[in-house]
RNA sequence: GUGGGUGUAGCUCAGUGGUAGAGCUCCGGAUUGUGGUUCCGGUUGUCGAGGGUUCAAAUCCCUUCAUCCACCCCA
């Protein structure tokens, strides 16, 4: 006997609740995008490595430790860590914001070499968008504003809190990096490690640091907000009001930065304290730098992005119900004889209703037909025998509900299963 | 990537050097036009993998893989 191929690591065979779930919760982020007039984009899961290091930036650690990465015939490749590198390249390639404003959508993969825990795979499932063109914060207003549609239609809005915070524009980010550098060279000693090497790399990122020597160092830092000019002050003081006016309430937090380098302005995240160590479901915020950076024309851009399995973990936490796996009906016939009719019925059903129709396959007993369709999970058998059979009629009998089976003519069953809750 | 926990039947787990177990599941029968429920009988197996110590290893040692928790990071 040949070993059996196992699975790679991080990698997970989704099914039944659990991948239930995940559509759920994907297609509740779809409808609701779709409701806001965004267009859905699906983008390639291979890109040049190029577009990751110069869009994510060298230091990210996304970039720096986290990609799978290929080398096909001298082009280095890599399996996307995250969706917006792609959609500004797909805007950029397309000239989608050629007189035009463009808000697109995607969902799917993503792949970060990370070790495993729950919550945190090496493919995980995003829901994100981008809106390229719009240079105020309504725009930044009207994704939370969405997103929080989708917390509430899945009633898990109460588990979700918001925190924002402003990065302000470029030049204002950049007099603040050369502070806080400033500030924090002469206790480089006392800083934990990875933060002494953010220090040249990433210095705003130290202020995320949950290392406590750090923290205290840090209480005297200077302030984001006192190095912020006058447009990111107004940007930011409107991105509130707006929210206030859509009734959401965020917190402010002032040493919320986001991991990725080309954030501007408005950065946002979603957190929940149900998921352990894995809070965050999903985060965003504003990158006006991004295109020209990757060598598109200027453009600003706003963008989200949220953790479909996480949110589908904290639905199963806090045991909201998921649509279920289970078929509607299962169809069987009592012997050979009657299959012929069964499939009739089978069709005629699938025609005439949505239902999920499971036909029983494979003959047997007439024991052996009925566990099947006990372990079908279905509501409900429809049974055929020689009886039903010779005068068009078919047997329903529920499995599930206290209910006495019954017969009715082939003409009725649609209606009589879709009135029968 | 770092530190720690776990890995035994399909599932949940017991078993700390001496014949691999329990509950649930599963299979057969009671029951030839009805599943589940009840009763009777039966099967669960590379003890994660590889190596070592020993007369003897699920048990001790080493290596490795997976998973969980925390860190790191992020979604």
């Amino acid at each position: 006997m040949p070993k059996v191929v196992p699975l790679v690591r991080g990698m997970r065979d989704l099914r039944s609740d659990e991948v239930n779930a995940i559509g759920f919760v994907e297609s509740a982020f779809s409808d609701v995008l779709s409701s806001y007039g965004y267009e859905y984009i699906r983008l390639p899961v291979i890109e040049h490595t190029a577009l990751f290091s110069r869009g994510l930036g060298e230091a990210t650690d996304a970039v720096s430790k986290e990609m799978f990465s290929i080398i096909e015939e001298s082009d280095a490749l890599s399996l996307r860590p995250e969706g917006t590198a792609s959609c500004a390249r797909a805007v950029i390639d397309g000239n989608l914001y050629r007189g035009n404003k463009p808000k697109l959508w995607y969902a799917g993969s993503m792949f970060r070499r990370e070790r495993p825990q729950r919550g945190r795979y090496r493919e995980f499932y995003q829901v994100g968008a981008e809106a390229f063109g719009y240079e105020g914060p309504d725009i930044d207003a009207e994704f939370i504003r969405l997103v929080q549609d989708v917390w509430e239609r899945l009633k898990i809005d109460h588990a979700i809190t918001l925190e924002i915070n402003t990065l302000g524009s470029a030049e204002s980010r950049h007099a603040y990096r050369n502070a806080l550098v400033e500030y924090l060279r002469p206790h480089k000693e006392a800083l934990d490690e990875d933060s002494q090497r953010r220090l040249d790399l990433n210095p705003l990122r130290i202020l995320d640091s949950k290392n406590q020597r750090t923290q205290e160092i840090l209480q005297d830092a200077p302030l984001m907000e006192d190095f912020l000019d006058e447009h990111s002050l107004n940007h930011f003081k409107e991105f509130r009001n707006l929210l206030e006016r859509h009734d959401i309430h965020g917190q402010v937090n002032s040493r919320l930065v986001r991991g990725l380098d080309y954030y501007t302005h408005a950065v946002f995240e979603w957190n929940t304290d149900l998921l352990g160590a894995q809070k965050q479901v999903g985060g965003g915020g504003r990158y006006d730098g991004l295109c020209e950076l990757l060598g598109g024309n200027p453009c600003p851009g706003v963008g989200f992005a949220i953790g479909i399995d996480r949110v589908a973990l904290l639905l199963q936490q806090l045991e909201i119900e998921t649509p279920k796996a289970q078929p509607d009906a299962y169809i069987l016939a009592l012997s050979d004889d009657e299959q012929a009719f069964a499939d009739k019925v089978s069709q005629q059903l699938r025609s005439e209703t949505k239902l999920a129709v499971r036909s029983h396959l494979g003959g047997g007993k007439v024991k052996a037909r009925m566990q099947m369709a006990d372990r079908s999970g279905a509501e409900y058998a429809l049974i055929i025998g020689a009886q039903e059979a010779a005068c068009n009629h078919v047997a329903i009998k529920w499995l599930r509900a206290e209910r006495e089976q019954i017969t009715v003519p082939l003409a009725e069953l649609s209606a009589t299963l879709l009135n029968s809750d």
